[in-house]
DNA sequence: CGTTAGAATGAATGATCATTCATTCTAGGT
DNA sequence: ACCTAGAATGAATGATCATTCATTCTAACG
């Protein structure tokens, strides 16, 4: 008697487009449970339930597939917050910043999981250069965005002996550290709590619009 | 013709705790040159001019060499706030958060190094429990000291409207932040003005002491 | 329906590493 | 000066991994 039939996946054959991404993904999800460090290809194709091989066929080498994975978590977490800080939805300043904070301490961004990849390639900044390019171009970018929307909301408010550029720097460095907390010490802080550390921070810099 | 001889370096015998702490120093330094993820231990009986199998003589296996350097690292940044924050070099409490401002933003804790190695430990809390649960305890006790530090503060300036364990909270994020922009964006923040913004934040929260 | 370009597979390869341990050497005790 | 406990060495071992590529399979096209 045969063992329990394996059903015997079809082979599927998609864009390549479609396969990287795929193959990003699994990535994401192995680091964020394994470890940067410990992170295998294999590990990645299985999560992606493909074949061993499958990862250097369309990323060459491992090199390019953590490359290329930060480039997609960077991109998704800045243009995020670029966006916002651009939107129309809320042409009123105040709401603007409100909603920023909410995305940037929100369910999407501070999912465990995003939180952990976001670190483990922090980590790896100081010995990789490449890594390091990466994130600082995504980091000033949108520094230079959100020191525009502090300009503008100083210009408003009528504030003085504030400058936009160093308060972009200090709030942006509070959402990263407020970050760093959440992944380890949650126990000794909840998101809601995070928002409310946030907002603090803007209420004692813009009290007229928090 | 012998090539130039090569000093022949004479084998050393030292007390396993002086051998550990040269082992964790070496550790250290590879951690910051190479990454946590291809630091091998080969790199670190090199860089402490020592054999191959030493690591693994004094520590047993990797896994407890690099559990042991987050232990020194931990312990040394944590104690050197605490030491100021309960210090009595600063009986006035303004001068101690200053001194504890420069601390924290100062040559010793700011070097690329130690902010190299720090990093690179916070990116694999996600996936390491171990590693979480060590840097978490200290966190907590800093926190705790911090907490208490602001506490007195706000009494004797008469703030009203602050809770100090959240701001400590805040605070603390701000710093780790600080600390990660000076180890990705160099370019973008000197150490003079991540001071002067850890400096803000504290006066806007108590303008009577700073 | 038959052909075929090229996507996907997975066993094999070779490189890298952590760890072991038989051997060598050191320094404190006698 | 000699002995000896145990510190230090480094070649050898076996495990783990990234990468390759001959082969298999898919699906788009004529």
């Amino acid at each position: 008697m045969k063992a329990a039939a394996t059903p015997q996946k079809r082979r599927k054959i998609l864009p390549k487009a479609q396969r990287r991404q795929q193959l990003i993904e699994a990535t994401i999800a192995c680091i964020a449970r394994y470890g940067l460090a410990s992170t295998t290809m294999h590990m990645v194709t299985r999560e992606a339930g493909l074949s061993a091989g499958i990862a250097n066929l369309h990323f060459k080498t491992k090199e390019n597939l953590l490359r290329e994975t930060l480039r997609y978590v960077a991109e998704e977490y800045h243009k995020g917050q670029i966006d916002i800080m651009r939107g129309r939805e809320a042409d009123n300043l105040s709401n603007r910043l409100t909603a920023l904070l909410h995305f940037q301490l929100g369910r999407g961004v501070t999912q465990r999981q995003k939180m952990s990849v976001w670190f483990a390639y922090y980590g790896e900044v100081g010995a990789r250069p490449v890594y390091q390019k990466i994130v600082s171009a995504w980091d000033r970018a949108a520094a230079r965005e959100l020191e525009f929307l502090f300009a503008s909301v100083i210009r408003e408010g009528g504030y003085t002996d504030i400058d936009p550029g160093e308060l972009a720097i200090g709030y942006a460095a509070l959402i990263d550290g407020l970050h760093l907390a959440l992944l380890v010490t949650p126990r000794e802080l909840t998101k809601q709590n995070a928002k409310k550390i946030g907002r603090d921070f803007l209420r004692r810099a813009f009290p007229n619009h928090i």
